[in-house]
DNA sequence: GCTTGCTCTGAAACGCGTTTCAGAAGATAC
DNA sequence: GTATCTTCTGAAACGCGTTTCAGAGCAAGC
């Protein structure tokens, strides 16, 4: 394993003008480069990157904290994401917390230590006063709500985006709505549920359905659904998975939709179309993209950015 | 930023004997061992990762490389990967490739230049002989077929899988079967040719459709195979997901499956159940935890191993 | 009483690339 | 002809935790 000391011996120059040829310094004479190049060829060298990080102080990482790898949801995220840090040379250190705090802890703990430069949050039980105290020791950005200004978010207006959702039910001639969230206690579950009261006359605290994240959840919603008593005309999912799993069983079961039970869903994954599900197209890829530039920028000096994004309606044959 | 000799300043001790009480060697006075405490406390000191990292020369890193983050389909590797890797306090690198041979590379280059300790590869296209080369800078472990017996795999075995899903497809009585396949050159999609070739007397060039990735290829597929003349009474296709379009697009068509064309899927993804998509589960998730594994195994010294996982026939109503 | 062994401590070297600073040599400006 | 640049070079310090080695003090073994 040669090291740059080697190299240095072995062209006869100095460590410093090994390393002014590694970082294309231009105060290095031609010969002199040669000769350089050379020994690194001789000695098959291969600058330790770790060194490097030590003796910058930068990482090129950056650590991506979400509940789960395999939930498609965050797929579109992580996608974004990821094309944008592999553009700027940056590495993506994955912590999947599955909604522990502990392990959101952990995984900020690496910005402590300076195991990374910044630190993107899809989804945090952590609350926002906590995640501040790490704050001093580098960026964060998150894709959730109700930050702090000294921390970045790109997110989805939840409240915004209900809001049109339920307008698109309406106009499609639905009163009774009632709406699927997934964890009850989560900022935008808390938005949508406010949007849900604000606009919907005929809301029903009964009507509002919580603890569905994944498919499986909506094949169970199907059976809770249909032996409640008096049920909505019209559902407004959170999560396209979890209006796939209800879609699926209620055709297994029969059921017509929407003559039984409209279905609104929210994300706009691909496999919806195959389905038909009437959904609300979210920019999560874009959005994955941003929290990585502005984490970026943030790192180059610049100031914390808020900036809410908007959801669009995508046709579908469920309403 | 407190460093290690400042605390050993603060306590009056060596950085020696900081260094003892930061990695809990017993040969340490108690009272030294609190004065270094305390001055810890004092001085908030925090542990430098990348100094840590570069002295024992170890990362606590793995790169996991995968063509798309987004793909439902590596989403259970990840995430049996991600939970092995928490338990045993690694990171994991994320490098997706998008199918470039020159980001394999780039992904590969991390474990030469020492970013991290070792590799594990989902898919590739570089050739296991240029992977090889890779090796002696640390352990990689594939999920696919075909690797030298310097690289570990852990993998499907794809043409026993096809093999019995294609005897499933039989046992129901279907003798006409076309396949779908995703990469046509990929080892996998070879090993499923192999079967289809070995196992379906009725095999036909043409009823082999490769190029199939996504839902929306899937949606794509429906389209291609209607106006096709002759056409076989089974589809026995290589992803859930690419079956999900193909079923949804012909629900939309009300096209009658099994009627008109049976189904069989690749994957065992949970939202195939809930649309009743008869199915191979292939436990993805194991094979990532064992990817990992056998990484961490060949990092403390073992030898590379290989093995096959097998799926299981998933009863469904598409067949 | 002497040897052996255990406990405790710290100086110095190590892993390895970057950066600062001082200085030499040659070129240009006036 | 002197002052000022520009180009090129290398010694040494820096980032920071770990490890090796030498040695001191004290107890147990025979």
């Amino acid at each position: 394993m040669a090291n740059i000391r080697d190299i240095a011996k072995h062209a006869d120059v100095s460590v410093t003008t090994v390393s002014r040829v590694l970082n294309e310094h231009p105060y290095v004479s031609k010969e002199k480069r040669n000769r350089v190049h050379e020994a690194m060829k001789e000695l098959g060298y291969l600058r330790n990157q770790q060194a490097l990080t030590l003796s910058t102080g930068k990482t090129q990482r950056i650590v991506v904290i979400l509940p789960y790898m395999d939930h498609p949801y965050y797929g579109f995220f992580v996608n974004g994401i990821a094309k944008a840090a592999l553009k700027h040379d940056y590495r993506l250190v994955m912590w999947q917390t599955e909604y522990k705090l502990s392990e959101e802890r952990r995984a900020l703990d690496l910005l402590k230590h300076r195991e990374v430069d910044g630190a993107i949050i899809l989804s945090h039980e952590m609350s926002f006063k906590e995640m501040e105290a790490y704050r001093v020791y580098g960026p964060i950005a998150v894709a959730t709500v109700g930050a702090p200004e000294t921390i970045s978010s790109i997110h989805v207006d939840h409240y915004a985006s209900f809001v049109s959702g339920i307008r698109v039910l309406q106009q499609y001639g639905y009163e009774e709505i009632g709406i699927i969230l997934s964890r009850s206690h989560s900022p935008s579950s808390l938005a949508r549920q406010q949007a849900y009261f604000d606009e919907v006359a005929h809301a029903r605290q009964q009507w509002i359905w919580t603890g569905y994240l994944t498919s499986e959840d909506g094949i169970r919603l199907a059976e809770t659904f249909l032996t409640q008593k008096e049920r909505p005309r019209a559902l407004f999912f959170s999560s396209d998975y979890v209006a796939l799993g209800f879609l699926g069983e209620m055709q297994r079961r029969d059921i017509k939709i929407p003559e039984e039970v409209a279905m609104l869903g929210f994300d706009g994954h691909p496999i919806s179309r195959a389905f038909g599900l009437s959904t609300m197209l979210s920019p999560n890829e874009q959005i994955g993209r941003r929290l990585f530039e502005t984490t970026l920028a943030e790192m180059n000096g610049a100031t914390p950015e808020t900036h809410a994004m908007t959801v669009n309606y995508q046709v579908g044959m469920t309403l």
